[in-house]
RNA sequence: GGCCACGUGGCGGAGUGGUGACGCAGCGGAUUGCAAAUCCGCGUACUCCGGUUCAAUUCCGGACGUGGCCUCCA
C-alpha cells in the first residue's frame, strides 16, 4: 500500500490541491521562524509542531534525504535592540544584542526539541545573510521596483501589477481604512522598507545606501533564495503573516527575479486562545512553552512536551484552538493509552508508520482522522493482535511522540525494591484473605502514583503488575 | 470602515445534499474479593432567520457571536 496523493490547502488559491513538488528528489519548504528576543509562547509552538508534522510526512513520502526544510532565525529586529538596551544597559550594543539573541535562540531550540520537533535541515540567521539581502535590494532598484527616499530604500508596490494576490487585498482596500499616518516620503502608503538607516545607537551594516539595517521582510526573500532557489515548493507560517509579511516577501522575490511565483504552496496555521480568551500579558494568561514544560502556569503542574504536542495536533492546523487545562488532560490521557498499548514493542530504524495513518495525514494534515486510525490500531495492540503493538509504536514514533511516559514492572531492571516487597506482602495477605490489609497496601502505592494490576498466569496463579507515570 | 476565518452533543473533534464518524467523560453490563486493564451496550448535536431543493448540519443570502489582518504579533 502506498501513501495516497498528498493534498495541501493553498492560501494562494484558497483551495485544497494535489501537491506536486518541483523536484521530487529535493522537496523544498521554508517556514518563518522566531524573532529571538524573548521566550517563545504557546502560540509560537503551533507552527513549530504543525510544520514538523508536514516535514515528517514529506520525508516519509519522498524519502528522508529528499526534503530540505529551512526555518530562519530572525536576530536583527528593533524589538531585540530594545530588549538588549533594557537588559544589558552597561554593555556595548553589539555585545548586548549577542547576549539576548544567543540566549533566546538556545531556549527556542530546546523548546522545539521538547515538543518532539525534528531539527530543520537548515536554520539560517538573518545576520549571516546581510550580503544576500543587499544583493536583492540592489536588484530591485535596478529593475525599478524600489527607490531611495529620505535615506530609506522602499519597495514600490505600484510597480507590481498583481500585488496583493496572497491576501486578496488591493491597494484601495488598504487605503480605505488605514489607521497609519501616511509617511510623506512614500510614493504610496503601502510601500514598505527594504533598508533603513541606523543611528549610532542602533545596529547597522555598511551598504551602498549608507549604514543601516534591513527591513522586516527582506531576510526571508534572501534566505529562501539562497537555500531553496528562486521558486520552491512550500512556504509556511502563522495566519497573521499573510499580510503584510508574506505578501511583501512575494513582491520582493518575484520582482527581483522576474518569476511568476516565489513558492507554489502557501500554508498558514490558525491562532489559539487560552481558556477561551485571547492570550495577552494584560489578561495574565500569557504562557510560554517553557512555563508549560517546567512550571505550574497552567493547571498548577508541568506538562510533558509530548502532551503539548498532542494537545496542539488534536485540532486541525487551520482551525482555531482553545488551549485549556482540560485539553491538556485529555491529551495526556490519550497519550498514556497509546503508550500503554504500545508497551514492549521493539523498533528498528526503518520501521514505517501505519499506512492508514499516513494516508489520513496526506489529506492536508488531517491529524484528527489519523488519530482515529491510531485508536483502532491501539485497540488491537491492547489485545496484542498480530503486529499491532509494533505498528502502533512505529507510528507513534513517526508522529514525533515518545514511547516511554510509563514505567512498569516490565522494566524490571529499575524496579524499586519497596514496590516488590509491597506486592509480595499484598499477595501474602490475599492468601490469608486479609483483604483489608491488601487494599491498604494498594492504596498506599496508589498515593505514590503506582497502579497495581492483578492477572492470572498460565497456571492460574495470581500475579501482580504495576505501572506509574514517568 | 475594508478584508479574512470560524460557530457541530458535557468536552474534544471529523465529515456529509438523504440511515447520529470517532475519542474522552458519564451510565449499564461481563470479568474482578475490590480494583486496574480489557470486552459488550447506551447519545433524538450541527448559532439564528430566510432562500434553493422531493430532501440542508452540508449549497446561497442575511443576522448574531468569536477570532484574525489592515502598525514591527504564530
Amino acid at each position: 500500500m502506498t501513501t495516497p496523493q498528498l493534498k495541501l490547502y493553498n492560501t494562494l488559491t484558497r483551495q485544497k490541491q494535489d501537491f506536486r513538488p518541483i523536484d521530487p528528489a529535493n522537496v523544498r519548504m521554508y517556514v518563518c521562524g522566531p524573532t529571538v528576543y524573548d521566550f517563545a509562547h504557546i502560540g509560537n509552538a503551533r507552527p513549530v509542531i504543525v510544520f514538523d508534522l508536514l516535514f515528517r510526512l514529506l520525508r516519509h513520502v519522498y524519502g528522508a534525504g529528499h526534503v530540505t526544510y529551512v526555518r530562519n532565525i530572525t536576530d536583527v529586529d528593533d524589538k531585540i535592540n530594545a530588549r538588549a538596551l533594557r537588559d544589558f544597559p552597561d554593555l556595548p550594543l553589539n555585545e548586548a544584542i549577542r547576549r539576548v539573541t544567543e540566549k533566546t535562540e538556545t531556549q527556542f531550540l530546546s523548546d522545539a526539541r521538547a515538543l518532539g520537533a525534528l531539527e530543520p535541515t537548515i536554520q539560517p540567521r538573518a545576520t549571516d545573510n546581510i550580503d544576500q539581502m543587499q544583493t536583492l535590494i540592489a536588484e530591485l532598484i535596478a529593475r525599478n521596483h524600489a527607490y531611495n527616499a529620505s535615506g530609506e530604500v522602499l519597495f514600490d508596490v505600484k510597480s507590481m501589477p498583481d500585488y496583493g494576490q496572497l491576501s486578496g487585498r488591493n491597494l484601495e482596500d488598504n487605503l480605505a481604512g488605514a489607521r497609519i499616518a501616511v509617511e510623506a516620503h512614500k510614493k504610496n502608503p503601502a510601500d514598505f522598507v527594504l533598508w533603513k538607516q541606523s543611528s549610532d545607537s542602533e545596529p547597522g551594516w555598511d551598504s551602498p545606501w549608507g549604514r543601516g539595517r534591513p527591513g522586516w521582510h527582506i531576510e526571508c526573500s534572501a534566505m529562501s533564495e539562497r537555500y531553496l532557489g528562486q521558486t520552491f515548493d512550500i512556504h509556511g507560517g502563522g495566519l497573521d503573516l499573510i499580510f503584510p509579511h508574506h505578501e511583501n516577501e512575494i513582491a520582493q522575490s518575484r520582482c527581483a527575479h522576474g518569476t511568476h511565483a516565489m513558492a507554489n504552496v502557501w500554508m498558514h496555521n490558525g491562532f489559539l486562545q487560552v481558556e477561551g480568551q485571547k492570550m495577552s500579558k494584560s489578561l495574565g494568561n500569557f504562557v510560554t512553552i517553557n512555563d508549560l514544560l517546567e512550571t505550574g502556569a497552567m493547571g498548577g503542574r508541568a506538562w510533558s512536551g509530548d502532551v503539548l504536542r498532542l494537545a496542539m495536533l488534536m485540532t486541525h492546523y487551520r482551525e482555531p484552538i482553545d488551549f485549556s487545562v482540560r485539553r491538556l488532560e485529555e491529551a495526556e490521557a490519550k497519550l498514556r493509552d497509546w503508550q500503554r498499548a504500545a508497551r514492549g514493542a521493539e523498533l528498528s530504524g526503518g520501521d514505517a508508520p501505519d499506512p492508514s495513518v499516513a494516508g489520513e495525514l496526506a489529506d492536508d494534515l488531517n491529524f484528527h482522522r489519523a488519530s482515529v486510525a491510531l485508536d483502532f490500531i491501539a485497540r488491537k495492540a491492547g489485545r496484542d493482535e498480530g503486529n499491532a503493538k509494533h505498528c502502533l509504536a512505529a507510528t507513534l514514533r513517526f508522529l514525533g511522540f515518545g514511547l516511554d511516559s510509563l514505567i512498569t514492572s516490565d522494566d524490571g531492571w529499575q524496579e524499586p525494591p519497596h514496590i516488590a516487597s509491597a506486592i509480595a506482602a499484598r499477595l501474602a495477605a490475599l492468601n490469608t484473605k486479609d483483604f483489608a490489609r491488601a487494599d491498604s497496601i494498594r492504596n498506599d502505592l496508589a498515593s505514590q502514583g503506582i497502579t497495581l494490576m492483578d492477572y492470572k498466569d498460565e497456571s492460574g496463579q495470581r500475579q501482580t503488575k504495576w505501572e506509574m507515570k514517568r
